[in-house]
DNA sequence: TTTATACATACATATATTTGAATATACTAT
DNA sequence: ATAGTATATTCAAATATATGTATGTATAAA
């Protein structure tokens, strides 16, 4: 169950989402997700004290990425982690962060 | 066990670590290390048909970060993976990254 | 102490990312 | 149709990151 290989587009993935996390704001917001599973983009913004066109671009990295997804309700834009694995992800981190 | 008070130093570390972790060299130096526990730099860079310098780089961020460590053996220095938690990290966006 | 080897560092350039300000778009209600 | 609200996009400036070349430092062997 191990490859040695190095496929170089696998390793750009992981490297881009990797990459997609690895940002304060995207953390945070990542952080706030995991106690409101779904939040819109002023909640967002407004809580962290960013701009909103900074939120705005935040979230379209993680959109992008694959870490989040978004859905239309009415005005708003609802985002939610796509999956678990990111916040098993994100607990590993922290566990590891205190060396 | 939940910690939903947004640590600001809390989430640079995680972000820098996981921005360490997320380029392709980097997870590469990481994947030969996880087949073979210690390697040299020279090992390393022709392996991955680097510069040396670029290798030294990366391999530096890396240590900087808590992600790697490093020996002298001789001439030589020996790096390898400072904990385990990070190859689970790593398999874990390898299982993710198929999305 | 000289020479060769292994690695690190400094510097410049190229490239990528982040941010705020302004503007555009999508939807709702009137 | 118009106005207001929610979000996205564009653009430029600031900052960070990556890469190669050159140079510096540490160790070993002769």
């Amino acid at each position: 169950m191990k490859k040695s290989v190095l496929d170089v587009a696998k390793l750009e993935a992981a490297a881009s989402k990797l990459r997609a996390i690895g940002h304060p704001m995207r953390i945070a917001i990542i952080d706030m997700l995991n106690d409101e599973p779904q939040m819109n983009v002023t909640r967002i913004y407004k809580g962290l004290g960013i701009e909103q066109a900074s939120a705005s671009h935040h979230l379209n990295i993680l959109k992008t990425k694959g870490v989040l997804v978004s859905k239309r309700d009415g005005k708003k834009i609802l985002y939610s982690i796509k999956n678990t694995a990111l916040s098993e992800i994100i607990d590993c981190i922290n566990r590891c962060s205190d060396y």
